[in-house]
Parts: C-alpha cells; sequence; structure tokens
DNA sequence: ATCTCGTTTTTCATATTTGAAAAACCGGCA
DNA sequence: TGCCGGTTTTTCAAATATGAAAAACGAGAT
C-alpha cells in the first residue's frame, strides 16, 4: 500500500512542473521531494517522470493518474472542511450548490439578500457537477434534476423556460432567425464533447441543428458566443431577457427537465441558517 | 496540512477499536501509531480517542470524522484501482453498476452469458448511489435517471413497469388486496428514512398509503418482507413475476421514472470488451 | 566560447521516526 | 489476594528521512 501523502507531492509537482516550484508550495526541501517521487514510483511500479535540467515531465501515466489524484485531493479538502465544522459549526455559513445559470441568477440577487442579512455568508459552489449533499460538499442545491434517493428533501422551485437568442445585430442581418427555417439557415453556437447531452443540445439535434458553427465545451460560452454575434444559441429565458445585447426570436421553449429543484440534506433542513437561505431562494426563482 | 497518510491510519484505529489490531492491518508496531494518532490529534487540533487499558475508544469528532475518511479511502482505493489499470489494461473485466432491481436481473441471466463470453469478467457494482462513470467508478452503468451531463453516452434500454404483490398466503386471506380499497385495508411494507424519496414510495404515498406497516431501509427487503407475507408492496414487474411466491394484485403502474437508461462514458464506448456486454445486456432488458 | 539562470542531484551532518522488548496498566476471575 | 489476558506506554539503539550547501547540468543569451 502506497503513503497516501505521497498522491500530495505528486499532484503538487505534476502542477509545478518542477520540483522548486513544488517545494516552495508543500514547505519541503527540493531533495525531499525528489526522494518522495522516487519512492511514489518505486511503490506504484511506474515511471511518471522525465527528468530533465528544466524540470521534471510528467508521462502518460503520470497524466492518467493525476485525475484520480485530484480527486484524492478533494476528499481530503472535504474532510478538513468537516474537521473545521465539527471545530466551530458554522452558524452563519451556506454552501449553495447550482449550475452556470442559477448561479448566474444568484448571484445578481444577492447584494439584497446581503443588505438583509448581514451576518450570513454564502459560499457558491458554480459547476456542472451534481454536489453529493451525503458528502456535505453543499448544503443546498438547485438543479433540474430529481435525485433518485437518499436522504434528500425536495421542493419545486419552478418551471425552468428557454428560447432561442441571437445578438441584435446578428438578429439585424438575419432576419430568418424568427422563421423556421432558422434551424437550417442560421448559425448555431451549440456544445462541445462533454456538454452533449444538456437537455437543450438534445431538443436542437432533434430540429435538425447537426452541425452547429461553433461548439462551446462550457456553459457560460454559450452566452458570450451569443453576445459577440457567432449566431444563434438556446438559453434559460431569465438569462437571456437580462441581457440587453440580446434579442429572443422565437417562443418559448418547454425541455423534458424543465422543472427546478431545491435539494436539502434531511440533516440540515431544519438549521437556522439554512432556513434563511431557502426563504430567500423561494422568491428569487418565482421569477422563472 | 495535515500528512494525508495519518487519516488512514486514523480509519484503522476507528475500525479496529485498539492499536494492536491496527498495527497487524497496517503492518506497524503499536507504539508507531500511537504517536501517529498522537501527531494527528495535534495537528487537527481535536481529540480524537480516549485512551484507556482496554483500547482506543472513539470522542463524538472521531465518529464525525470517519464517514469522510472513509471516502478519502475510496477515492485512494479507485486511485489504485487506476494504477493498476495503467499498468495492464484489463481487456476482459468490466465494471457495471446499478441499482438492486436491476442487479437482480442482470444476476440471473449472467451464467448465459459467462457461456458464451468465458473469457469475460463482470464486476457488478451493486448499490443506490450512482456511480460516478467520470471518475472510472465504473465502465457501464444503467439506471432510470438520465444524467444531466458530462462526457456520457446513453441508450435507452426500455421502460421500468411496476405493480403491487403480495405473498400467495397474505393475498389469499386479504382479498382486498385485489380492490381498490387496499391503500386503506391492507398492510403496506413500505420505505424508511434513505429511500423516502423513491419514484414508488412518492406515488404510494398519493395513494393514500402514510403508514406503511413496515419501514425497510434497502430496497431488497421489500423483496423478503412481501414474500414473508407482511403485506403488500411495489415492485418492478420483471422482478416480481419471476417470484414463485408472490401473487400480482394490480395492474401495472407507470412510475414518472420509468425509462431505463444504459450510460457508457464517450471514452470507453468503443473498447471491444465493453460492446460485448453492451450488445449482451440490450436483449436481456428487453423483457421489461 | 563563456556566462547565466533555473533547474536537479549529491553530500553529509543532524533530526526524526521506528520497532523490539520491557514495563506499566486495568478489569475480571479463581 | 494474586494472576491472567488484553491492552497501552516507555525506553533506547538503530534505521530512516531531512535540509543546507555545494556541485552538476543544459539551454539559451551574450
Amino acid at each position: 500500500m502506497v503513503d497516501w501523502d505521497l498522491i500530495r507531492v505528486f499532484v503538487a509537482v505534476m502542477e509545478h512542473g518542477s520540483l522548486l516550484g513544488a517545494s516552495k508550495d508543500l514547505g519541503m526541501s527540493p531533495p525531499t521531494i525528489a526522494r518522495h517521487i522516487a519512492r511514489f514510483e518505486d511503490s506504484l511500479g511506474l515511471v511518471l517522470f522525465h527528468r530533465r535540467h528544466d524540470g521534471y515531465h510528467p508521462s502518460k501515466a503520470a497524466q492518467a493518474l493525476l485525475p484520480k489524484s485530484r480527486q484524492v485531493a478533494r476528499s481530503v479538502a472535504l474532510f478538513s472542511r468537516t474537521v473545521s465544522d465539527v471545530k466551530s459549526p458554522e452558524r452563519t455559513r451556506v454552501r449553495l450548490a447550482s449550475g452556470f445559470w442559477f448561479s448566474k441568477l444568484i448571484t445578481s440577487e444577492l447584494p439584497s439578500f446581503h443588505e438583509n442579512n448581514p451576518d450570513m455568508e454564502i459560499d457558491l459552489v458554480t459547476g456542472h457537477q451534481i454536489a453529493d449533499l451525503d458528502e456535505g460538499e453543499a448544503d443546498i442545491s438547485i438543479r433540474n434534476i430529481r435525485p433518485e434517493n437518499g436522504a434528500l428533501v425536495m421542493r419545486k422551485l419552478g418551471e425552468a423556460l428557454y428560447a432561442i437568442y441571437g445578438s441584435r445585430s446578428y438578429v439585424a442581418q438575419n432576419a430568418v432567425a424568427y422563421e423556421e427555417a432558422r434551424f437550417e439557415s442560421c448559425d448555431w453556437i451549440g456544445a462541445a464533447e462533454p456538454l452533449n447531452s444538456l437537455a437543450s443540445q438534445i431538443w436542437l439535434r432533434e430540429q435538425g441543428v447537426q452541425e452547429p458553427k461553433l461548439r462551446c465545451s462550457h456553459t457560460l460560452q454559450f452566452l458570450d458566443a451569443a453576445k459577440a454575434g457567432m449566431g444563434l444559441t438556446i438559453l434559460p429565458r431569465i438569462i437571456g431577457d437580462r441581457e440587453t445585447d440580446l434579442v429572443r426570436v422565437s417562443e418559448l421553449i418547454e425541455l423534458p427537465s424543465k422543472d427546478v429543484w431545491l435539494i436539502v440534506h434531511e440533516r440540515s433542513r431544519d438549521l437556522p441558517k439554512v432556513r434563511t437561505v431557502i426563504n430567500w431562494l423561494v422568491p428569487v426563482f418565482k421569477q422563472l
């Protein structure tokens, strides 16, 4: 069994690409790190780095192992957060997990929340990975998927509606954007690899858009690309309507996963801090 | 920052309740472990164990920290599996994740698969936690939920239908089981705490069953309890119909999350071993 | 060709960690 | 009471890990 701590060293060296950089991060001397890596390689039976005079260069194997190592790092971070929570329970900080669009909406309403609740702190955890409430990655999660089970309490916040948007300039030059023919005649901003299975993208393919002109690997880029006039794209109406640069060119669209759920772990549903945040969120999402 | 390896020692001591037991597990001497735990406590600023002459007794804090520590252990295990896969890629072993019911179905068909594919090995990962394909926890996952996104490829296997079942003896003594009044007049086997949000349980509550006679915390107990004649319960028809001890007393029920999806990571969809298993699974789930 | 910069590697004295054995501890039991 | 069985804790010599400084190294610039 390998020394778990060596994984930490491995990650640091991967991130800095050199012993020297890693040494400052870890508070150890370069020779020590070199020895740690050597021992790690021995116990794994793999060559992780090619030593060069300009740094440590990761091997194929090292690259394959990095994501898993990061996962270990995340679980340790979670452990540490739990430690501090055991030592002094957070009574004013709430971790709120959601996708990018909802984060944007929440952020825009955050100032007024802070005004009314100056003592509360909110950690906004934004990502497309669904937070594991069971593992304490967040206190509250907002998703348009209803989780299968677990000790979770749910509450429907509303229904998200989508529509097709384009920039003012693009729409002005392509009047067809308003018509059914847009799916063939317009440029589209779609999703790349990791987002292929977004409901909006599936819908788009069903309408006949097979080859978007631009493929984005990150949700937020849809918005930026549309604003830049690259073409048409699908956005939640709560996002699109707020952008003065954009024009809505279609009716509202109902996607299959339209319901928006607020999910809380059973154990934290009655914490005052959590109640406060929920009571604030519910009206915020009324606007959907 | 704490030494990650100390988490491993901590878990071992928690599991054995004594230094001596942990020492055999870890291959370290008891004094070393005692010193590690002491250092761990120092760096965390917590008392983890009460030392007694009959062993190390965990404190409240230690108990709160154990689940997170286990999570770290799991992520390290995943790391290790990746290491062995990098060293010698598994060409014949497929990890197949699913819920309990689907596992049961798969298991029953497994013999014929092995007959036709004697070289293949299948790891059946059964649980209600959704496997994170992205992290390599499994090669294939079968779920009745469509994941939100990620680099996943999906394929609909069919639609799961449910029905109400009871044991022969119970139904014989309670003819009302066949009628609408069963929701009030019969004993029910329902879900306890962690499974409250199963689609079947939600449906049951909607029919007016608020207080099941027996609450199970594990899906498989529904089946066992029904066979033991405790009352009525909801089962997938593919499971219930195969039990000779059970009688179906209702029409087929369509629950909201009826679609069954086979989910594969994009990166592994074209591996021969994965294709083999998928080609086998598709007809198996045709029976749904 | 030589210098310089940022890196890794060697060296070696020092600090830390380790395990075996012995000692101490405590509850239960005859 | 005294002893046994399971523990933890102490002791101390040996093994191991560490850091500072120096050396080695190679690419690019002068």
